[in-house]
DNA sequence: TTTCACACTTACCAGAAGGTAGGTATTTGC
DNA sequence: GCAAATACCTACCTTCTGGTAAGTGTGAAA
């Protein structure tokens, strides 16, 4: 059925910018390769906690979604670099404003973030006893 | 165990950021209370597609997060408002690049989501196959 | 007397996102 | 000959997110 045609209809543009940068992993990829493209393992060692999968899974997306750019230099053993794009750093600068308001409530987010875990741990404890 | 304390150290302020606004609604309950205070219902009715459900436990992280309030006015039937703190229209702020900019690349970014989900369904096809 | 609107709450379920562990092919170093 | 390093790929499993459907209490409208 080739419908090729769903509006999909965002009701403003954060839908649509969250769906490029949304998930767990892709805005840091991004601010890691805003200084500089990088090799596959370069990436993975800079990205403290993400596996191999999730690494070539964003960037797979990345690179379709055109903010990244893949260069395989066809060596052996391979060597593989990750470049960020001219679109990929308009989304990084329109980021930055978000960035630094992140930054400067950081400690605020923090403590609601830890206040919330707090209680669920609470409701937890409640159901299990 | 009493923690206490976890630095958490996200590695940029949009990790912490998006904490806050992150998940599929979020954005679109602020921008919907970004004109002004609405009921629950009215919310609800301008906010096609979510549900009961997912307003008001956004709503109470939010309200947790101090980027909006709730006044219960007491009556019978139920009357109960929401509003945007300062907080959060600080955070509208923030967010506003980013929303012009997913505006601004929209037509493209639908491109890429299209192009991705018609190669995933191609894939599903070939497994089912 | 039944129904409706209001603002929720609860229990259950499906799908997506993400994590783990293994395997591939090639060459260099020991 | 064997292990290591490179950039992946694949299958399986768990966790988290979000959706559905039903129920709650009160007063007013039908």
């Amino acid at each position: 059925m080739g419908d090729g045609s769903k509006p999909r209809q965002y009701s403003c543009g954060l839908e649509a910018a969250l769906e490029v940068v949304g998930g767990k992993w892709k805005v840091l990829i991004l601010w890691t390769l805003g200084s500089g493209p990088l090799r596959f393992g370069e990436l993975r060692r800079q990205i403290p906690g993400i596996s191999e999968k999730m690494l070539i899974q964003n960037l797979k997306e990345m690179e379709a979604d055109g903010i990244v750019t893949r260069t395989d230099h066809k060596e052996v053993p391979p060597r593989v670099d990750y470049a960020m794009t001219a679109f990929g750093h308009s989304l990084c600068a329109a980021l930055a404003p978000l960035c630094a308001w992140g930054q400067e409530h950081i400690e605020r987010i923090d403590a609601c973030r830890r206040a919330h875990e707090a209680r669920e741990e609470a409701k937890r404890e409640r159901v299990d006893a």
